[in-house]
DNA sequence: GAGCACTGC
């Protein structure tokens, strides 16, 4: 062992840490010597427990194509890793790259900045990250990336084998996110094309994941070895409930207050579902515990908050009301966002109510709807992780110890089993992926999803009748959009509006963009009522859009505070529509716009046009009881009271099918049968068409046109 | 007459 370990130990620093000032002191990567701040991190560095593991991983990684890597929190893995593998020598400067994937773009960035830091050298050049709109990093220098598992993706299409990259690690593989389960299906597909010794070169794989999965992963990655890292936090003390609890709001509101009587000091986290349910907590919280000798700060927290609302959440717990008194404590109440994608430090209990919303997708519907549901015992133990992580804490969870064995599934239901797939079989077709019925997937989604996203597909024009991509669909999906609002902006042009369009897509993509908080309703209405066009919700947000783009920069903020419009949504909305507008040039789309006289005027018929081309495959049509049905699926729908279209026309098109207490569908466009013949007739095709009204009036249409046509 | 968890390109 010691022997072989010599040999590949190319370590910078001797086993106990200490440094010593010779010849390895130069940094191998820049040629300059090492910085003080350099040897500073390198201590902590060498006490994390992975540090342990360094050889042995190396050794691993030499012999074997895949590794998997088992490591908890704080275990340093994230950082340490991709660095051994630096240390290994997979990686060479100009000619290849180590590549760390990450779900989210700040994890990408923070991480890379931290690595950049360790190893002494400026970010950006031998440490870079690459996200969506920002590309740090730089072919010639960068022997280390971090990017979103969404950018290596995208990258993968243009570069099919993945050859810029010796290295992948793919980690947080346990969230399973639909990008990271589309890389490793697509990598079952690249490594046995890049073995040792094969003509492209050996690429290695490293999936790491915070337990559970470990041997899933093993297995999948043909019996890779395995290696396990202990992670470096405090003890969680469970609590349950004897009985289940009928009403989980008012019993994490009563935990609350219970711990904040009776628990020593140290700030509570709650979980709950949703905005409003989290008001309604808060509101309550604050309500009960004004009468108590000690002070309760209550802090929501969902990601539609503002930035600085959300950086509330990490001020200190107040002091005792009165000197002498008992000390305050902080309580925020939060969703999801709380489990992975934001930590709070100093959290020492958790309140766990055992729910969630979770996406699902109905195949049989064709909808993607938010539901409550019960987490996983992997979330569960996530959550109560929060609270250890600077010292000893205690997690009440809302639930029986039974129900946690017994009802409670292991891990979550992956991404890519609850989505519809139609974004992501354009992607694979792309790649190149023929076979889809036997593409590798960990989890393979119903064939019936699958079958769904096909008929979208051909339905578009985007793969012809034997399921070959056409050119209209490599076009596709080189647009970061779903598919139908990809194929909207490619019809545009033939109306003369997809400038219009484009805004359009663009504001589509963003989170809501008009405000409407509880307490100012009614003023909020009122600014938006200034941009509404009565046919389309769609035009109203073109109206906000193009008002925004024409008011100087500097105006711009307390603009949208005055209209009750996001900022943030705007600010993304502009980058998005820059972004499309490049891909738009690169394909050689051209950009014209209805608006003559260049006073943000546009063709409403153009556009309502161009919608109706792009989404035909979502319209309803109004009964004669005064119902709406969905054409084709027969789905009874309403009008979501937000819209703007309000007179009850006879057909929309829709672009969201929101599932609550009523169906509801949303972003609706007033559009005319005529059209919808004359733009779809592969997809208004009478011979396979449901008896209903709708057909009626698709017939009368189609003798109209046939008339005039005859006439002329 | 309303309730969009969270990411990502």
């Amino acid at each position: 062992m010691s022997d072989r370990r010599r040999k590949i130990d190319l370590g910078s620093s001797d086993d106990n840490g200490n440094s010593k000032r010779n010849k390895q002191d130069v940094n191998p990567w820049t040629g300059a010597p090492y910085s003080q701040r350099y040897y500073n991190i390198l201590e902590k560095r060498i006490k994390l427990p992975v540090y342990q593991f360094k050889d042995e991983l190396i050794a691993k990684v030499l012999e074997n194509q895949s590794i998997v890597v088992e490591g908890e929190t704080g275990s340093g893995k994230t950082t340490q890793i991709p660095q051994f593998l630096l240390e290994a020598g997979l990686a060479t400067q100009g000619e290849t790259c180590v590549a760390c994937t990450q779900p989210r773009r700040v994890a990408a960035t923070s991480i890379a900045q931290r690595v950049a830091d360790e190893m002494d050298v400026q970010l950006g050049s031998e440490v870079g990250y690459t996200i969506r709109f920002e590309d740090v990093s730089d072919p010639h220098t960068t022997v280390l990336k971090f990017l979103t598992d969404g950018m290596l993706l995208r990258e993968a299409m243009h570069d099919p084998l993945l050859m810029r990259y010796s290295a992948i690690v793919l980690d947080e593989c346990h969230e399973r996110t639909l990008a990271t389960d589309v890389i490793m299906g697509l990598l079952m597909e690249i490594l046995p094309k890049r073995k040792k010794g094969s003509e492209h070169g050996e690429l290695k794989v490293v999936v790491m994941s915070a337990t559970l999965d470990a041997e899933k992963f093993q297995e999948y990655f043909h019996n890779a070895p395995l290696l396990k890292v202990p992670g470096r936090t405090f003890p969680v003390e469970i609590f349950y409930t004897a009985k289940p609890e009928r009403n989980y709001v008012e019993a994490a509101v009563r935990t609350t207050l219970h711990i904040h009587q009776c628990e020593a000091p140290g700030d509570i986290l709650v979980f709950l579902t949703g905005e409003q349910e989290i008001e309604q907590a808060c509101e309550e919280l604050r309500e009960k515990s004004r009468s108590m000798d000690a002070e309760l700060v209550v802090y929501p927290l969902y990601s539609s908050l503002s930035p600085e609302q959300q950086r509330k959440i990490f001020s200190e717990a107040p002091g005792p009301r009165t000197p002498g008194g008992p000390p305050g404590r902080k309580v925020v109440v939060s969703t999801n966002i709380a489990e992975t994608s934001l930590t709070i430090d100093g959290i020492v209990y958790v309140v766990d109510p055992g729910f969630s919303k979770q996406k699902v997708y109905n195949p049989r519907i064709r909808v993607e709807s938010l539901l409550v549901s019960p987490i996983s015992r992997a979330s569960a133990k996530q959550r109560s992780g929060r609270a250890g992580r600077t010292r000893p804490g205690k997690c009440f969870r809302l639930y029986t110890e039974k129900s946690f064995h017994d009802d409670l599934q292991e891990t979550t239901y992956p991404e890519i089993l609850r989505s519809k797939m139609s974004n992501v079989v354009l992607t694979l077709k792309k790649l190149g992926i023929d076979d889809l019925v036997h593409f590798d997937f960990l989890d393979p989604p119903a064939p019936e999803t699958l079958m769904r996203a096909l008929e979208l597909l051909n339905y578009l024009g985007a793969l012809d009748d034997e399921g070959e991509m056409t050119e209209l669909g490599y076009q596709m999906s080189e647009l970061p959009l779903d598919p139908q609002l990809a194929k909207l902006i490619l019809v545009s042009p033939d109306y003369g509006c997809s400038s219009e369009i484009v805004s359009i897509v663009a504001s589509l993509s963003v989170p809501q963009i008009f405000l409407r908080p509880r307490e100012s309703a009614k003023q909020a209405d009122e600014a938006k009522a200034q941009f509404t066009h009565h046919e389309s919700d769609h035009l109203t947000l073109l109206r906000a859009y193009n008002e925004y783009a024409m008011i100087p920069d500097k105006e711009r903020k307390q603009w949208c505070w005055d209209n009750f419009i996001s900022e943030r949504s705007m600010i993304s909305s502009v980058n998005v529509r820059n972004q499309l507008l490049g891909i738009m040039k690169r394909l050689d789309i051209q950009v014209v716009s209805s608006d003559i006289k260049g006073d943000g005027s546009f063709s409403s018929v153009d556009i309502r046009k161009a919608l109706t081309a792009g989404m035909f495959m979502q319209v309803a049509y109004r009964q004669r009881s005064g119902e709406y049905l969905t054409v084709k699926d027969n789905q009874h729908v309403y009008i979501h009271p937000s819209s703007v279209v309000n007179n009850r026309p006879e057909w929309v098109i829709f672009e969201e099918f929101a599932l609550t207490t009523k169906n509801h569908i949303r972003t609706v466009t007033v559009t005319n049968v005529d059209w919808l013949v004359e733009l779809a007739p592969h997809y208004f095709d009478l011979e396979n068409f449901p008896k209903c009204e709708a057909k009626g009036e698709l017939e009368k249409a189609y003798s109209r046109i046939a008339q005039s046509r005859s006439r002329r």
